[in-house]
Formats: C-alpha cells, structure tokens, sequence
RNA sequence: GCGGAAGUAACUCAGCUGGUAGAGUCACAGCCUUCCAAGCUGUUGGUCGCGGGUUCGAGUCCCGUCUUCCGCUCCA
C-alpha cells in the first residue's frame, strides 16, 4: 500500500469517527450538503470551545498587555478599500479550454511581456505593458483583459493552444445588500479576516483598556471567503474561524517582538494543544504579501500534506496607515515618556481555530491492535477532551447505579462528565477511549463496602483504587 | 470553473444481464454479565442525492441537476 493510500484511509477514519461520534457533520446534508461547510456536533463543540479557551487565556489572561475584542463580522465598506481586500482580493481567470489548465489573466499577460522583453522586441513589450496597465485600470477590467488577450493573440504556455474561455472574476469577499437601498450605496462584505475589526479599533481599545504601547488586541470570530478550491474536510472551508491578536509596537522593534511571538506562538500548541513537535514545522514566506515585511507560517503535518495552521506576520504600519489615509482620522501613537508620535507597528498571530481543530484530532488519533481487534483511542490532552470523565455502575444491580448516578450528580456541576450503564463495561471504556475522555470511574461492590472506585486511565487502560470523595480533587488536578 | 471517480439506513458497504430494498456496526429497550468492543431477544431507522425520460415495471438503462472525493488553478 502506498503511502498516499494510508493518508487518504486515515482522513477517511477520522470523518467517520467525526459523524458517528457527534463532532463533525456536513452542513444541511438532508438536502444534499453545501460544499465546504461543516456544523459542529455535541462533542465538537466542547472540543472546539476548549481550544478556544486555550488559545483566549493564553492570549490574554497571560497577558496584561493584550485586550479581547469581538467586533462586528460586518463593517463600513470603506474598510476593506483601506485594507487592500476590494482592489486586490480577487482573481481575473481563465482557462485554456485545450489543455484544461487554469491561468490567472493578469499573470497571463505579464508573462506575454517578459518573453517579449526577452526576445528583445523592446518597444512591442512596452507597447502591450501600457495597454495592460490601461486594461487594469479599466471599469470593465475582466473584460478590457480578455480583449487584450485575444488582440495579441496570447497562446497558452502550457499547451501553446489559443483556445480561451472568457475571463471570469472570482472575488473571495461575499457581499451583500445593506437595507432596502438598491445599487453600490448599500454594498457590504462579509469580513474575509478579522484584523481589519482591530485594527479599526485601536484607539478605543488603547484608551479603555489603559495600554501603552507595546499592547495587544485578541479577537476570536468568524471569516468568509468565497474560495474557489475547497476542501480536505474542515481544513479549507467559506465560513471559518480565527483566533488572532495583533501587537501594536514602536517601529524598529518589530523584529524583536516577532522573534517573542514566534516562539510563543509555538511552544503554545505543544504545551497547551499537546501536538507532537515532530508534526510541527516552520515554513517562511519568500514572497511577502503587500503589506509585510516577515512573515513565518507554522505548518502541520497533516496526512494530505503539511499545511498552514497558523501565521506569524509582520505588518509594519500598512494597515494604521492606510485607514488613517482612508478615514481621515489620526492613527498616530503619541509616547507618554518620550514624546514621539509615530503610527506603530504590528506583529500578527493569526490561527485557523478550525484548522486547529483538524490538527489536534488528526494528532490525538491512534489505533492500537489488542486481541486481534483494533481498538481506536483518541489522545487528546485532558484539558481539551470534550467529555473529562465517564461515570460507569460495573452492574445495573445491586445499588451499584444509585452510587454512580450520585457520583455523576456531584461531579457534573464542575465537570463535562458521562453516565453509562448500558452494555459491558469494556464497551463503556471503548466508547470513551474513542472519543478522547482521559478517566473513567466504576462503582462496583467494593465501592459499597470501602467507599473506594477504579479510575481507569485511556492512554494506558491502568487502574487504580480512590477514595470516592477524592474524584472531585482528582479531576481538578488532573485539568489543570 | 475544467477533467476523473462516486452518491443505497446514523457509519461501512452488498444488491449479477431492470421484477415490489439487504448485511455488519452503531443507537434504543429488555435479559444476562464482579473490569476492557461477550451473548440472546426485540425496536427505531431508506420515497436507493434530486428531477425528468424509456419501460407493464427503474437502485439497476438514458438525460439533466446538486453534492462529495482526487487532480488542475488560487490562497492575505
């Protein structure tokens, strides 16, 4: 078996576990799905929100210097003109009906250019760049681009074929109309990111919250893009969410703070996530966006591929700037100390909450062979399993239920906890191990005589014997 | 959006050349069980993705459509 074959086998397993087992659902499957859309189920959703929760407390109770926000998913449209999303979040294709490829028209046509240039037909490259640039600068872009490509005859480079479908325009922001006025007026977007909601707060948060500089401002909320490649189940889908905070510093310590929050950044998804190192990797940016001046994506080793999960961005003042310029509103920062003022720089960290998801189930997944059956055990850190303890009478008889069920009771005021007494109780511990719960307690009839239960370990199936007015402090200490 | 493959129970799948829907698992109820998916009994659950056509009759053949998966293209 190739090794492709095991990867594809194993996301298979884990869409499964994820619909049997209540974590992950295709959205609206009754009428036959909708692409690139999922709903969390009743275990998803713990896990989820504990990964959440994670990445929150890290972020700002951890941090004095740093502020939550929840801003609005829909902002002024003039935001995104700002930000750089309406001009150039969108991509003019085009495909060459021969060869099937796909090209971008605008990279198209630049590449025409350079191999005129190359072949030394100076003034005909410099002739077809000015009405390129005329074309992209036209009201009807897409369509001034496919003119240009036909009046030149532009072939394909892959098949050399000049065979085009039109030129189409797929923006990634989704919009929509504002109240019942008709025409651009009204037009809004569904946020494509959610800095633009921070960074437009700046100054209110700055004064608020009290914070000089350097400060922070977290956000965990949700993002649409309109993507044309979806897929790899939840890893790449229209409606996501993101968990980012970006660092407002003085110019010129960009780098010092991006080094800081590379590290932490990292260390936080092994200590706090519990992902293996080895699946961790760093990949740098070569081509930096418009925008940056460093930037460093933390990868993982997915089995379809290592892929980004989260990014480390220097924005340098872009962003600040540009609303400043767009708003009319001074961004500047003004140094109590020192006097200066000068429009700060930042430092983003911004994570995909359902990438992370994806990663943390795809590392805690694990088969192990034991009597000949496979056995599958879901090894999440404690702190985010969905469900942190089964409850379990080894028999329905003998007052055995009575003790569980009070045991249950008092425990699932602090606790996401489980009863079950249905089936074997191998079948009980399989169903938890299955869905990542790290302990389970049986009531049996030493219970009644000595006041004593099993705690059964998932990772290792060992047991041990407590005292039943200690599960409370056990669990506590275990979670923390 | 293009090419390839596929859509039958909650999950994994079977259903031969068209003859009125099946298995295992899961779930639920009961019996039985003194610690790792045991067993027995029963129950719930499918207009076979959707729409049309051919036919006496379509899960099965034809057309359309939607969705998913794999490639291509793109990714702030």
């Amino acid at each position: 078996m190739s090794k492709t074959d095991t990867s594809e086998k194993l996301m298979e397993k884990i869409v499964s576990l994820c619909k049997r087992r209540g974590f992950i659902f295709q959205s609206s499957e009754i009428y036959g799905g909708l692409g690139a859309c999922y709903d969390y189920g009743p275990l998803g959703v713990e896990l989820k929100n504990n990964i959440k929760t994670a990445w929150w407390n890290a972020m700002t109770r951890e941090h004095e210097n740093i502020a939550g926000i929840d801003a609005a998913i829909m902002m002024h449209p003039k935001t995104w003109e700002a930000s750089g999303h309406v001009a150039s979040f969108s991509d003019p294709l085009i495909d060459d009906k021969t060869s099937k490829i796909r090209y971008r028209a605008d990279h198209l046509i630049e590449g025409y250019i350079k191999q005129l240039e190359k072949k030394g037909k100076t003034d005909e490259a410099k002739r077809v760049s000015e009405e390129f640039v005329k074309a992209q600068n036209s009201e009807d872009m897409t369509k001034a681009l496919y003119e240009l490509i036909m009046k030149e005859q532009i072939k394909s480079p892959d098949s050399g074929a000049f065979n085009w479908t039109e030129v189409r325009q797929f923006n990634l922001m989704f919009s929509s109309k504002l109240g019942a006025v008709a025409g651009d007026a009204g037009i809004v977007y569904l946020r494509p990111e959610t800095a633009q909601g921070i960074f437009v707060n700046f100054h209110t948060v700055r004064e608020s919250a009290r914070m000089k500089i350097p400060f922070g401002i977290a956000q965990i909320g949700k993002a649409f893009r309109n993507e044309i490649v979806k897929g790899n189940f939840i890893f790449r889908m229209i409606e996501f969410e993101q968990m980012e905070m970006q660092y407002f510093l003085k110019p010129g310590t960009q780098m010092e703070a991006f080094d800081m929050w590379r590290e932490k950044r990292m260390n936080w998804h092994i200590e706090r996530l519990g992902i293996k190192p080895e699946n961790l990797v760093w990949y740098q940016h070569e081509k930096l966006a418009h925008y940056a001046d460093a930037a460093y994506d933390i990868k993982y080793k997915f089995p379809f591929g290592t892929e980004e999960i989260e990014g480390i961005h220097s924005r340098t003042d872009f962003d600040l700037r540009r609303h400043q310029e767009y708003s009319g509103k001074n961004m500047m920062y003004s140094d109590p100390e020192t006097k200066e003022k000068y429009i700060p720089y930042v430092v983003e960290t911004s994570s995909g909450c359902d990438r992370n998801f994806l990663m943390v189930l795809c590392d805690a997944y694990t088969e192990q062979i034991e009597d000949g059956e496979q056995h599958v055990i879901l090894k999440l850190k404690p702190e985010l399993a969905p469900v942190k303890a089964g409850i379990f009478p080894l028999t329905k008889k003998d007052g055995l239920p009575e003790v569980a069920e009070k045991l249950y009771h008092d425990l699932k005021r602090h606790f996401k906890v489980q009863y079950d007494d249905a089936g074997s109780i191998g079948k009980r511990y399989y169903r938890q191990d299955e869905t990542g719960t790290p302990f389970c307690f049986t009531i049996d009839h030493d219970t009644l005589n000595d006041q004593t239960v099993t705690v059964r370990y998932r990772d290792t199936g060992a047991q041990e014997r407590l005292n039943l007015s200690q599960v409370k402090a056990f669990l506590t200490e275990k979670l923390s």
